[in-house]
DNA sequence: ACAACTCGCTACACAGATGATGCAAGTCCG
DNA sequence: CGGACTTGCATCATCTGTGTAGCGAGTTGT
């Protein structure tokens, strides 16, 4: 599942010659600094990112032909972090809860750092979303099971529960950037299923 | 509190004189178009609001200088309705639980046709930023009341209860646009003190 | 060392968006 | 009715961002 791995594809896009060792260096540069820029402001320029990498805006065009291609080389880096963070979970075979927690930490991990790249999800590139379209399966293949096991009220709607979910990571990243994964995944988890409530009181 | 109508200022910008009768519907008209078009695609173009509006793209600029001004009138123009939807809730006064679900209600059906306006909340209009900020305090306040008559729990971080109930209405405002407010304010309060899982299981 | 590669810089072409202006036709309101 | 206002249209200037090309200098890898 999830066969992205499938092709044994490289960082390179497929289809090129190996680049030199300096080359790959700056395009690694250059990536991480869009991730960086873009994410402060989706409508930055190219000129913006170059500046960010310590590149000139030239170098940019030469490795990326469009702005467009430098996007989606962007989505389709995080989405390989993205489809890896969520596979080493084993969302589909381990406990429910279990797999709920470690899913969400590992999430966590990449989102905090590909903020922006993740955001897209419903990019051009058709490998991206399909893996994105994969994910959210899979979030909601777990999400029976947990119900199933009694981890999730019977009651509840899968879909909602995960947009929910999926919001929840999204604030988590957003908020703490100083505390570390698993306090946040804990947060988010907590939060998700006991909500901020008091268990019993006498309501509506 | 929330004093924006302290200056008792019209839907048209301070300091201009009375528009003509025509006037004030063509600018209704392309604000909406404007809340239409760019809660579709943020970095559409005067033409494409104009369009939208079904006026010439010159009369969109006689009505608003630079498309700045445009987007700052829409901001105040939504915010004053956000402002007043939380203000009829009483939040201040009503007993925690009826006045989070009725602010839930009021602002969920704002939020559903101002959807571009009101995510412009860190606005370069000072008078609107001031006005989310109160809104914020309002909710952040509203949350202690609740935590202090055992509604929330007693160990809720406040600021984190308060992303994760602006985030749920964000979802609900995307996810239903066919329910009415009603239902998606139910499922909203619902999931917050409730969250999606089981009373009590021994977890964790 | 030497060939191949890469980068910065300058310059240029191009497209699209913004904003301003004047004029003619139509509309509102006293 | 008649003056004031508003709108559509055509036009123009300007600006910003994108993408291309060539040259010289520096680097890599064999």
């Amino acid at each position: 599942m999830l066969s992205l791995m499938t092709t044994q594809r490289q960082s390179t896009p497929a289809g090129t010659r190996p680049l030199r060792a300096d080359a790959e260096r700056t395009m690694t540069t250059i990536l991480e600094a869009a991730e960086r820029t873009l994410s402060r402001d989706p409508a930055a320029t190219m000129e913006q990112i170059a500046e960010a990498a310590g590149v000139a805006r030239t170098t940019v065009h030469r490795r990326f032909a469009t702005r467009e291609a430098l996007i989606d080389t962007l989505a389709v880096w995080a989405t390989q972090r993205f489809a890896a963070a969520v596979d080493a979970a084993h969302p589909d075979t381990a406990p429910p809860l279990v797999a709920l927690y470690q899913t969400t930490a590992n999430v966590l991990g990449v989102k905090t750092s590909w903020g922006f790249a993740m955001s897209r999800a419903s990019s051009a590139n058709p490998e991206v979303a399909r893996v994105h379209s994969d994910v959210r399966d899979t979030c909601e293949r777990l999400f029976r099971r947990a119900r199933e096991a009694g981890v999730l009220r019977a009651d509840v709607d899968i879909p909602w529960t995960r947009r929910v979910y999926y919001a929840l990571i999204h604030e988590a990243a957003q908020a703490g950037d100083e505390k570390d994964a698993d306090t946040l995944a804990t947060l988010v988890v907590d939060t998700l299923l006991r909500g901020a409530g008091t268990p019993h009181p006498d309501r509506l």
